[in-house]
DNA sequence: GAGCCCCAACTTGCATACTAGTGTCCAATG
DNA sequence: CATTGGACACTAGTATGCAAGTTGGGGCTC
């Protein structure tokens, strides 16, 4: 613990220095889906203790990246059907619930900061930035939370979200792709910006819905991230 | 710990145990809102060390039933207007986005228990069984979830759901309160069982606003319990 | 050589000790 | 009498030790 008491109530305490690393480590796949984690191993790493570790993973948990099996071992989950339709159907429940509110209470100043998020993913599309396009993206879906005046629908999209967010990141490489989505959010925030509740509503179950047709490409390539096929529309 | 390991396992180790004590205390208002917690007394209560108690402590905090201010002290939290509308929000978004699934896939013995479920309600209120009413109401808006294929929608919404299940609860004891929930329901499970995922929707969400009406009746019997009125409608 | 059994090493769950910070109460002082 | 300073009791956060259980491998037996 090198930091100075300020900068740890700042950053937040060990606990959540440590959610965010090792959530992003399993986001990026470093920590591969099915490999065992060590909470004296993580505990090692991140030079704490077990206890803010075990913390961590039981977040984790809740959030369907890891399991943990008493006396056995935590494992990073598998990408699974049932995990993606779960995050992307909670996604666009809530999202979508969310947005038709954001439409009816967008004020200018809102708007604006809606476009400025758009501009910088152009810029970040433009320099083929992944990982910044990503982050501008989650952005704008809680700015659009955050409109609506109910943010909480943000905060519980986004700790469903773990099986396709990696799906989303592990996807990412392909240009076409982020073209399209940047193309998407720009119909989102035009609805919301004209006060059209029906119309931002259906550009964001679309737009949702697209992050899904990456699925098919992602398990042929990288079969041994993801569970068995489970056969249910 | 008089359990047995088998039914340790069974009833899910000391921390489940612990969960569901402290959240229905924390539900009835038997632990009133506003009241400090302390681990160390609760850890005395329950007769378990600190370590479980501050994993359930972390889980309702989750809930947004405690809050938990370091080196201060663990508190439970006085119900706020924008904690019911966040509860009401999450429930009304995913709950409506699964029942359209349920009317859509419903079977017959889907169908069956639901009305099974319909038929105990109306036992419960002939009774004038408040609690059991409770339960059966959770369980079949539960059933619904499963129903749909998006079990998850439960899982959140019962998460999200704190604030809005103690106005629930503290407000039970109206009989024709009651009687105006069970007719809800019958009323969403007809357009379930119809296939009419329209009208399931509209009447889903119409009972979930009904909820709320309960509201300032209870805030005008207990302002002890609330938090300071917030002017956003 | 094949199969079975036992043990050792590892796992998480729980209990406990220690650290650092906060608020309160009382006493001393202006 | 009011106010301020300080000690003390209590808090949550963290570290560590102990208990119970699983797994996998090595050695013994057939």
């Amino acid at each position: 613990m090198s930091l100075l008491t300020a900068d740890r109530a700042a950053v937040g305490s060990a606990r959540t220095r440590v959610y965010a690393a090792l959530r992003d480590a399993i986001l990026d796949a470093r920590y591969a889906p099915g490999r065992k984690l060590s909470e004296n191993e993580l505990a090692g790493q991140f030079d704490v203790s077990r206890t803010p570790i075990r913390e961590v993973l039981a977040t984790l948990r809740d959030e369907r990246l890891v399991e943990v099996v008493p006396q056995v071992g935590t494992l990073v989950t598998r990408i699974s059907d049932e995990g993606v339709r779960d995050a992307a159907f909670v996604r666009e429940a809530l999202e979508c619930a969310a947005v038709r509110l954001a439409a009816e209470r967008a004020r200018p100043d809102d708007v604006a900061g809606l476009r400025d998020d758009l501009k910088a993913q152009g810029r970040a599309v433009a320099a083929g930035d992944h990982r910044l396009f990503d982050r501008l993206d989650d952005e704008l879906h809680q700015r659009l939370c955050v409109i609506s005046g109910r943010a909480i629908a943000w905060d519980l999209s986004r700790r469903a979200n773990g099986h396709l967010a990696r799906v989303r990141r592990l996807s990412l490489p392909d240009p076409d792709y982020l073209d399209a989505m940047l193309a998407e959010h720009r119909g989102v925030v035009e609805a919301v910006a004209a006060g059209d509740a029906d119309r931002a509503e259906d550009a964001l179950r679309h737009h949702l819905r697209m992050v899904l047709s990456a699925l098919p490409a992602l398990r042929a390539s990288r079969p041994e991230y993801f569970a068995d096929p489970d056969p249910e529309g």
